[in-house]
DNA sequence: CACTATAACGCCACCGAGTGGCATAAACCT
DNA sequence: AGGTTTATGCCACTCGGTGGCGTTATAGTG
């Protein structure tokens, strides 16, 4: 259901020839994709087009795709894959739920491939803000994965019993936070690195109780 | 951009006349659409389907919806419009955002019409639940909404400036709380009322703070 | 009441996303 | 090398959504 993550050139060496020449053209769609889909707009493109442009027949593209939106959203949604996999086995040490998510992403960015990562997922993350069918693909997606990340937890950890909102609502807001994080870091005019994103999710993350106490005064 | 909210009878009757066929039409619409829709699957209908049933044109169906999703999602739209106005002129009465945010919602539910409004609620959750796309345009329009709260709290209420994402935070916030206590109603075996949704608000509500300091102890 | 302006509607042709079926070709495994 | 498996290409088709335009119904005016 969830697409295989990307991987280095590296990692693709000792793979069957079949799996290499997929995980190839997946990447190739993706990249061309993007380039297309910014330069004359997400509706300007159409399927035909990027699949003449990878050389692939549009058969072959919903094989690896789920749609047109699935291609544009695939950055971010290696993202919260890995992410799955990290609160698989990371360690909570005692700390809160919230911090153990936000140290979670960070972990992740941390280990996402050198070399044109930032890139694609800004490219994502622009499309996304013009595209309202994108931006609604990836919050579907946001969602299923937040579910699961609750059956992870539930299955790890010994946490309240199932009506009690707590754990999920704590998974809400840290993805609440980390969307925040990424817009900010999305619509900065500096060159956006890795650092000045986990920099903004600290920030972001450390605001969080910030904003249960917030009250509202009158002009 | 986003439509009008329902109305009652009584509010029709000093309508202009085009005014309360084309209300007439759109409640029309909404009815027999998730009664379609639950009778025989959101993809099990075709929208010729829909509008034979209706006795409208295909085109005209598109003058008062911009989708399909648009009009199995309209209850709750219409929702988030009302919850958009009662922000519009509320009193904070120096309280949290948080509970400023949850009397707004509990307002708005208490508005409501009572003839067959918790029916079509219900409906319209149930079919999110088991449509990906009727989902993913929900939570899409559900940014939007929070999107144009923020705007309305910033330009009514002394609020931090532009960067500082706690007001961002606490709305988001709500709207999982809302979003969960939602979730719970419509899952509920027993009969859904108005009265059950504000008890599961208030609770969910209740339950926020606790979310923040939840730790976790392996099992 | 008649007459015009204006807004809504129906119809039709069209585009593009997404799917099913089947023949073909490439990669895998002795 | 030869048979099996798996991916690919091609074709036809359905359905959601849009633009254009003629027609009908409501609103407004003398």
């Amino acid at each position: 259901m969830l697409a295989r993550r990307v991987m280095t050139e590296d990692e693709l060496r000792d793979l069957p020839l079949r799996e290499r020449k997929k995980a190839r053209t997946r990447q190739a769609l993706i990249d061309t994709a993007l380039e297309l889909f910014t330069e004359r707009g997400f509706d300007g493109v159409t399927l035909d087009e990027l699949c003449d442009a990878v050389e692939i027949s549009k058969r072959t593209f919903f094989r690896t795709f789920t749609s047109k939106e699935d291609v544009a959203g695939a950055p971010t949604q290696d993202l919260w894959i890995a992410f799955l996999d990290d609160i698989e086995s990371r360690d909570p040490a005692g700390a809160t739920v919230l911090t153990f998510l936000c140290d979670a992403l960070l972990a992740v960015i941390d280990r996402m491939p050198a070399e044109g990562w930032t890139r694609r997922v800004l490219l994502n993350l622009q499309l996304a803000e013009k595209t309202p069918s994108l931006d609604a693909h990836c919050r579907h997606l946001c969602d299923l994965i937040t579910r699961t990340a609750l059956d992870i937890l539930t299955r790890r950890f010994d946490v309240p019993p199932g009506d009690d909102p707590r754990l999920r609502l704590a998974l809400d807001m840290a993805v609440a936070a980390f969307h925040h994080a990424l817009e900010g870091w999305a619509a900065d005019p500096a060159e956006p690195t890795r650092a000045s994103l986990t920099a903004r999710m600290r920030d972001t993350f450390a605001a969080v109780p910030g904003a249960l106490t917030l009250t509202l005064t009158p002009r």
